[in-house]
This record gives structure tokens, sequence and C-alpha cells, in this order.
DNA sequence: GGAATTGCCGGAAACGTTTCCGGGTGCTTC
DNA sequence: GAAGCACCCGGAAACGTTTCCGGCAATTCC
């Protein structure tokens, strides 16, 4: 810690500026700024001066007052849905370590689904005050995102909601293959009927999954039944309700591929209300291998998503543009992965 | 949306600023500054004039200068262990609400565990970017919170770690009562053995918990028996380790009383592991009440902690600090309330 | 040994706001 | 009809930083 303390207190009201500790260290301001910002053109000896003074006052430079001049202001917006989720936290929490090591901060705003203010919320939180903005699963449509794009404010889209028009950066995870995956092992299992809860309609991570879905069926000669496929809201009650629905049916799936953790888990207290046992009369699958996979009894089959990874890649794609760097793929995809646990095993008898 | 662009672009390159707006709205910089800060003296005609042009181009004035010369920048930082978390999120996302409605922004700092840096990191973000901080579970020392207040940093502690020092301002949970509450519960189920398993050593929550759980056995005439009582790190896997130490008791506990919902998790799992039944051959119980707590099977009789509600109280406490208001009761503690759901019953027998 | 180069540093403008101070209207009051 | 008062508005300083530009000293080069 510093000694402040014992030296008498700072010979400054307040907070302390970049005048006070160049006064103190007997330099210019404009000496105390390279020091801060560890440019070249200054002395070692200079620089170790100055930086014991800095560190001896606990001083820290005014964001703000950078960005006015510099047009940096190290600090990146954040729009998401919501904050406390099982699926968000880790993607936020990702990019928050991203940027912390590069010492820039997060200024979080979260839509909470009022996207109805007069001016878009992009315009509301961003320009000015933020060096670019980060926006997972974005309600914004194609053409306020293009809108953002075109004055130029450096942005990515985390986990697109929909497919992002042309050139806007994008991070993603590549959801088909991941849903064949998942499908393909309840195929080995020797599952011929399987059920799908899917996210809701319209949806690109939907449509990505379904398709994966479709593939794996396809894949093993197996014709789809539209019965088999009910949409739902993501969340857990809905996963139950859908797992009803499909379980009622006069052939009742074996099996049942939920398109998130959510939906599997309510699948599981579905099959729990109906005294049937997972995995041994019903297997299911989730999607995304969020915390409540390993929470939920049986541990929940999972495809994973990597999502702490995703923000981190949002982050670093974003660096790379407001540097005005040349991002040649503006798109990507991260990888999938099914993880077995014990919520699926073979079909009963 | 605004119709910007039908009127062939912003007479301005880049971003507007306040004098843009000035300029095309034929007033001063000083009347747009009014108007957009809901000053009282300026014409009604005038505003509305003057907010029509900020309409059109979605201006917003640039906090980073706002603080600059107001002192004011609109954005408080917040700290705290961990964003991706089933405890820490609603209370993160209760004060992201709160802020918001005030049409302010939050900079998020989680600590990460990474206590080491020179600068205490509240130092490093806070002074001169923003208004003012909460400290969610702050690790700091109380000398490192006393230096901060002596330097009349506005700050709040939401649900402290250790009792913090006195004239910090503070918002916790009334662990002691939500304890006594969940015991009496139990002790009224007819359990006379129960155990513990209780949050780190040391720690606010921990102390407190175990204070109400004493008294409610105290109340009904029951001696404490020491090996019922076991620490843990608040994690789900220590939560098994201790059940299965508390179930391996020559005389084992009827019941488990988890001193957060991971460990009470645990215990279920350690419950599943041998056998045992929940509710019928084991009782447990949780506490916070997280999202957790409705996911597990069967759902879990916990004690609701008002997370939400406490980084709302936080952000109040803190911007009436801000404002200068005298604050007359630094300290608030909410209210628990026990939820009675499927994992608590009669004792075997 | 003089000129050119390099390394290091200071002065000062600029960034976008808020706010203090003062001034000009038009109205009320005696 | 003059004095006083609201009401509304503009000029300008100030906030803390970065960065451009220029200057001095010491070094290198022929």
């Amino acid at each position: 810690m510093a000694q402040a303390d014992t030296q008498h207190g700072p010979p400054f009201r307040g907070r302390a500026t970049i005048r006070d500790i160049a006064d103190l260290a007997g330099v210019s301001i404009a000496t105390v700024s390279r020091v801060l910002n560890d440019r070249p053109d200054v002395a070692p000896e200079t620089r170790e001066n100055v930086l014991q003074v800095v560190r001896a006052h606990g001083f820290s430079t005014n964001r703000g007052a950078r960005g006015l001049s510099s047009g940096r202001t190290g600090m990146i917006g954040l729009t998401l849905p919501l904050v406390a989720d099982a699926y968000f936290g880790p993607m936020l929490s990702g990019a928050a370590e991203a940027l912390h090591e590069r010492d820039m901060r997060i200024v979080l705003a979260p839509t909470l689904h009022e996207h109805d203010r007069e001016v878009s919320l992009l315009e509301r939180l961003m320009r000015g005050t933020t060096d670019g903005a980060i926006l997972m699963l974005p309600e914004e449509s194609d053409d306020e995102l293009r809108l953002l794009q075109q004055q130029q404010f450096p942005f990515v889209v985390v986990d697109p909601r929909e497919p992002p028009p042309e050139g806007v950066a994008c991070v993603a995870a590549m959801h088909a293959s991941g849903a064949k995956q998942a499908t393909e092992h309840l195929l080995e299992l020797g599952h011929r009927r399987i059920g799908a809860i899917a996210g809701a309609r319209g949806w690109y991570a939907t449509e990505e999954r379904l398709l994966g879905f479709r593939a794996a069926l396809a894949g093993a000669g197996i014709l789809i039944d539209p019965e088999l496929i009910v949409y739902s809201d993501w969340r857990v009650p809905r996963g139950t309700e859908a797992a009803e629905q499909l379980l009622s049916l006069p052939d009742p799936p074996t099996a049942i591929f939920g398109f998130n953790d959510n939906v599997a888990i309510g699948a599981l207290h579905a099959a729990h209300a109906r005294g049937l046992k997972v995995p041994d009369d019903l297997s299911v699958v989730g999607f995304d291998d969020t915390e409540l996979a390993v929470i939920v009894m049986p541990q929940l089959t999972s495809v994973r998503q990597p999502l702490a990874e995703m923000g981190r890649m949002g982050v670093s794609l974003l660096l790379r543009i407001i540097d005005g760097q040349r991002v040649d793929a503006l798109r990507m995809e991260l990888s999938t992965k099914l993880v077995v646990r014990d919520s699926t095993a073979p079909p009963p008898r």
C-alpha cells in the first residue's frame, strides 16, 4: 500500500490532477501525460520519478477528460437483455474480464425490454461517452444497426437474435453443429423418436439448431414428425409445458432435445411430475451448458457453448475495429461441443 | 424514430455537440444546456424548439465533458466479486435498474479476486470518472474503506463481508432472523438433530446466520452439538462434502440447513448419492432463494433474501449521499422470509 | 569543429459541457 | 410615468487531459 498517509497528506485540495502530479514531480503536465500513457520519449529517470509521485498519491487519470481531448475514454458500452441470467452472466463476465485486462471498463446498459424510448438506447448511452459498444442479443432492427454503423460508431454484435446485416461485426456460436452432435448422440443411443423443444420462433439460434437437428435425423434416414417439434420462449415453465405436450402424444418420444438448458430442465420437471425416470424412461439433452446443467439431478447432457469466450471474442474484435485495424473476418463462429452427463441413456426396452 | 435521414444529413461533421444544437436552434449553448438539464428559467417555446432539434439529431450530452465541468458524470462504479452468479446477478440487476431509471449508468469493475494491484481498485476506477460507487461484498479492509471515506468519495457497501466500520453506509439482509425462521421451521416439523452447513468462517453472513440458528435451537431447548456445524466456502462441491460428513456421523441429522442455496444443493446431491430421498429421508433448507432453488428437484425450501432490492436500496442510499442529503440511517437491514417448498418434511418414522 | 540529428521536455490549444454573472426585455406598482 | 422586478437569455471561464509544435542540449557525422 502507498505510504501517502505518513507524509502529512496531499498538498492539494480534493482529488489530485495531472497538474498536481506535475508540480510535485517538477515536470510539466505534458511529461506526466506521456509517462501515464507509456509514450516513448521520456527519460527513464524522469519516468520513474513521475511514477513514484503518481503511486504515492494514488493518482489515476480522469477518463472523462481524457475522452474529451483524445477521443478515447477507455470505456465500452455493453447492452444485454438480462444481467442476472445463467446464460448472459458468463458472456458479460468474459467481456468484463477481457476489458479489465486492457484496463478498460464496461458501462452497463441492460435493455430490460424497454426498447421504446424516443432516441434509441444506443445513441443515448454511447456516443461520446464510450469508445464503442458490445451488443449482446440486441433487439434493435437491422435498420437501426445499419444507422449506427454508418455513423461510424464501432460496435460488435454478440449472439445475434437474427442474422445481422452485412458488414457488421458479429460473434456467434456454431448452433447447427452443436445441435447435430446432440441429436446424433441420441441416435447412437438408439433413440428413433426424438422430440425437440425449440427456442423462440424466428430466432437465429432456433433456426440454426433446427437445421442441425433435422440434418442429423435425415442422416439417420428418419422422417421428421412435425408434432415432435414444439416452440418455446426459452424459459423453464414453457419447457415444462412443451415437454408435457410431447409426452402426451399418442406415440411419445423417448428422448427430448431442449434447445437451451432452461427448457431441458423444464422437461426434467415434466418427466418427474409424470413419474418418468431420467434417463431410464426418458433421455433429455440441453443446450448452452450453463451452470444449471450441473446443478440439477440427473446432471444434464448439454451442448457447451463457450459463453465467456464469446464475450472475450467480442471485446477483441471490437478493439481491433476501434483501432482501425483491418478486420478481414467480421463474422466469427465459435465451436460448440457436446458434454455427455447423466440425463441420456438408451431408450427403454 | 428520428427522421434525421430524410433531411439530407446533419450539417456538422461527426457527432453533434451542444454547440451544433445551439446553432441549429438559434440559441446559445447555455440555453441548450439549461434545456437539457431541465433548468427552470427557459421559455416554454424555446425549450420545445431546442428539444425538437435535439431529438431530430439524436443528440445526447457527452457525460465526460459534463463530469469535467459540473463534477457529475452520471456514472457510478460498482464492484463485485463475480458477475455470472445466481447470487450477485440479481443484486447487480437491481442496482442497474434503479440507476437506469434515473438515467445514470453503471461502470462495472468485477474484482475477480485480484486484490493485488498497486493502487487499490477503488482508486483506480472511481475518482473523477464516477460520482460514487457501490461495493458489493467488498474485499477491501476496514482501513481501505475508511481511507476512501475520508477522501470524501461517496460509496455504499452492499452485503458486507465483515461488519463494516462505523460511519460507512451499508445495506445488508437480516441474516439472523432468516436463519432463525428456517431453523424454527425444521423444529416445527419435528426435527431435533439439525445439521448446518455454514458459510465461510468469519464472514458476517455466516456469523449472523449461526446466531439465528443457535437462537432457534436454544429456544427449543436443544443443546448444540458442535459436530453438526460444518463450515464451507459457499460452493456446491464443498456443500456436498460437508453433507457427506454430516450424514456419516454416528448419529446423523435428519435435516440439513445450508447457509446458501449452493451448499444446500450440494447436500441434495449428497443425499441422492446415498440413496436418501429428500424430503422423506432428509430435509434440506437453503438460504438466499436464488433462481437455483426452483430449478432443482425437489424444489428447495429457502430463506428469501431480497437481492435485487438490496441493489436498488444501495443505489438510493448512494444517491442521497451524493446529493449531500442528510442520511440518518446509514445502516439498513432488509428483511428475509422463509419460502417453504418441497425439500422439507417431518423426519422419518 | 561546425552542422545535422536525436532525445527529451514545456507551452498552449483544443475537447464539450456547466454555471456564474450580467444584460436586455416587458410587466407591475405606486 | 418612472422605478423596480421577473423572466429569459448570452458571454465566458473553468473543468482535466492529450497532443501538436517548437526549443534546448547532447550526441553523431563528415
